[in-house]
DNA sequence: TATTAATAAATAATCATTATCTTTAAAAAT
DNA sequence: ATTTTTAAAGATAATGATTATTTATTAATA
């Protein structure tokens, strides 16, 4: 589930399963969603779209974000006040972000499904998402 | 560092230091923040504070917690479209929240150490912080 | 007690996101 | 293909949490 191809074709389907409309504009984002491993925020996938469609809205960035959220396309990753989206993941899963260049990366951790059943255990909780995000400096950020 | 009467008198040390003032209100929120267990939110704390200082204003309860993280003794939470505090443990660990009520609770998570260091380890960064959040449904809200 | 500097209160501004409203264009039917 | 229907796009206003600003108080020091 990490190629862009299948990925797009994934979402496709969802969509046209549920007759939602291919427009050019939500190919678009799609496209960028399924291709990108940056994990791009709103104002991202904006400018690329208007490169092939200048006259795309804002808001349809917005809209196109939400309809892929609502049928488990997309993950949203809220970072302090905006947030970056994961079309090639788009389940929970861990994230860890640059404090000086704002890249994002998937840290590969096995030990994540153990910490979810352990706080499940713990808590009595009958857990359904979750959010695991590490803050810090990436290798060549420090060099810096 | 769970005592009510610990945590505040910390608190209270802290401002002094650095020479900040302690008004009535400040001592409010303060205590507010040391003795709840239940992570408040700002217009929780407002509606506190304003049992005793009925002329508050909202803006100094958001003044007031954000210097108190800036001075590290509470620590912010955020929460979809709104913030929740934890003055009882002004450092970064992990949080569950019940979708349901709204609750929010600190699971004791032994795994959390090794999982942190785990991630610094497999992606190279240098890590100084996390956000470890879970979501679902709380012991009491599953019966429902 | 007077002085001064920080803080409170009130309210305006900000800004990411959402909603509204009109226009456009997919997709289905003819 | 053309028409019809209706979702979606585009433009822009509204929302709402948070932050900034401005003036009035009040805590701390002389």
């Amino acid at each position: 589930m990490a190629d862009p191809q299948a990925r797009l074709a994934q979402m496709l389907a969802k969509l046209k399963a549920r007759s939602f409309r291919i427009t050019p504009q939500r190919l678009a984002v799609l496209q960028i969603l399924a291709a990108s491993r940056a994990h791009p925020g709103v104002e991202d996938i904006y400018a690329e779209v208007k490169k092939t469609f200048p006259t795309t809205s804002l808001a349809t960035i917005y809209k196109t974000v939400a309809l892929l959220k609502e049928i488990n396309e997309v993950l949203e990753i809220r970072f302090f006040d905006s947030s970056r989206f994961d079309g090639n993941k788009p389940y929970p899963h861990p994230h860890i972000l640059c404090l000086h260049c704002g890249a994002v990366l998937d840290p590969e951790l096995p030990g994540v499904e153990a910490l979810v059943a352990e706080a499940a255990a713990r808590s009595g909780f009958q857990i359904v998402d979750h959010r695991l995000n590490f803050f810090g400096l990436c290798s060549d950020c420090q060099k810096t």
